[in-house]
DNA sequence: CGGGATCCGAACAGATACTG
DNA sequence: CAGTATCTGTTCGGATCCCG
């Protein structure tokens, strides 16, 4: 998600304003700018399962395009999740896989999958619930 | 989050497409567009410290809008990770707690940022360095 | 094959101004 | 106090074309 954090845009590499951070909610930031968008956790997920090409990754990510995938691995390998090996054969080949940072990231978001799959329901009743009291 | 999700966005009340979702990745979005955003997780963590009214929230959150922290709110209330109670009195008052699964939610998001922490130095480092190699 | 560069519509987020 | 409504800029993501 970069979540378009004004300050903390990947792209131009700025410098991290850093903004008021006083407390402990910074920390949380930091994370989410890096896997709250759309594609980076899929991303991470596949490559938790092996090593990737660029194409089966984008084979294995129904829907992500050529350029969101390149965006997404590029700013994974600038925060050093994802080491990127480049072959210089013809075709050329790109591998992709996690660093041990990488890793224990992957972990994490496994984390959370479980806990989205277990309240799932929960939460789609919950909708429903919701939807149904404010459909006027 | 919503993370833009094309289908998912929860303002229109959408039938939720599901899209392609015969894959294990399916429940890590779900999550992620509901925390992924950029006031979410914030919320999220400061009423994990107990019962807060609006004003409180915006306070607390240095940079969230009124209109941001409705939306948000509202979407916590809508996947019942939040409950709200109004007072009749005047002037209003209301009331915002974490549900047991949004509690349950919080400690996974305490866990992410506890990593972020951890592995916050090690990516700057890494940022540095891609940086450097690619400033031409 | 693995990208880079560009154009463009869509979703989001901030800033008011107004209400009960 | 606790919102709602609207207007507007910014950013994101998809599509397309091109290159080595």
């Amino acid at each position: 998600m970069s979540v378009r954090h004004t300050a903390v845009t990947p792209q131009a590499g700025g410098a991290q304003a850093a903004g008021p951070c006083g407390d402990d909610d910074c920390g949380i930031r930091e994370v989410l700018d890096r896997i709250g968008d759309k594609w980076t956790v899929l991303v991470i997920v596949e490559l938790s399962k092996g090593v990737r090409r660029f194409r089966e990754l984008q084979r294995a990510i129904p829907g992500i395009s050529q350029r969101m995938l390149t965006l997404t691995t590029r700013r994974l390998c600038r925060d050093g999740l994802v080491e990127r090996t480049v072959y210089a054969t013809i075709p050329p080949q790109v591998d992709y896989r996690l660093t041990a940072m990488g890793q224990s990231l992957a972990t994490m978001v496994s984390d959370l999958a479980d806990w989205s799959r277990e309240h799932k329901d929960a939460i789609g009743e919950a909708r429903r619930h919701w939807d149904a009291a404010h459909t006027e």
